[in-house]
DNA sequence: AGGGTGATATACT
DNA sequence: GTATATCACCCTT
């Protein structure tokens, strides 16, 4: 207990949280920090922009057409990580979210880098040169996977866990949340369900 | 605007 | 089994 003064702002994002509908817990993961352990090292972000996707009602899904080998994880009730590969060489990061057997998730689509900002530079195999540089580093939904360390081997694992999680860090205010249609896909374009944080130098576009 | 890259799903032999 | 289309992306022109 001795260093135990307790910051309210870092405390970990609870089961009940992620337990919560896809379409709830979206806009609210805007301001939260996602937290990864890199080689005995923290890398962290917030998380300024955001995808929500669900099962039955919406054919841009993975879990659309029912479960798979692939998408199992989005059926785990909320609070793990679901990462796919896709494109042929990038990775993109989704929280579980809702009950057992739903199928829900959100796509994490950028981030504002917060601690370990060299590593993923690094990472990213970019030249630390303008401000203009740091403004790429995890805006967008592959590159931050590239930035944190995040591939297939976290596809699965639990935010209640030690190695990836996400905490409590900026409240932000519902006027400064902007709500749109979602980027990169084809089907059930009209739904507006990407959230992202106002006038962020950090988003994907 | 187009290419790179490979897993996945679907539609065929 | 094989073939083809598609894909929640990024980078370069």
């Amino acid at each position: 207990m001795s260093e135990s003064i307790q910051d309210k702002s870092l405390q970990k994002l609870t089961r009940d949280f992620y337990r919560q509908d896809a379409l709830s817990v979206a806009p609210k993961l805007l301001g939260k920090l996602l937290v990864k352990n890199y080689n005995s090292r923290i890398l962290s972000g917030m998380i300024v922009e955001v995808e929500a996707y669900r099962g039955t009602d919406d054919a841009a899904s993975h879990t659309f057409n029912g479960k798979t080998k692939r998408n199992e994880v989005m059926y785990y009730e909320g609070g793990y990580l679901y990462v796919y590969f896709t494109y042929g060489m990038y990775h993109c990061c989704n929280v579980v979210t809702g009950k057992a057997g739903e199928g829900e998730a959100v796509l994490i689509r950028a981030l504002q880098p917060v601690e370990g900002a060299e590593e993923m530079i690094k990472n990213r195999h970019l030249v630390k040169s303008a401000d203009e540089r740091m403004k790429n580093i995890s805006n967008g939904p592959g590159k931050l996977c590239i930035a944190l360390g995040i591939d297939r081997k976290h596809n699965g694992i639990s935010l209640l866990g030690d190695k990836i999680y996400m905490t409590e860090y900026r409240n932000i205010k519902s006027e400064n949340i902007i709500t749109t249609e979602r980027i990169g896909i084809s089907k059930s374009k009209h739904l507006l369900w990407r959230f992202y944080i106002k006038d962020n130098e950090f988003l994907s576009r």
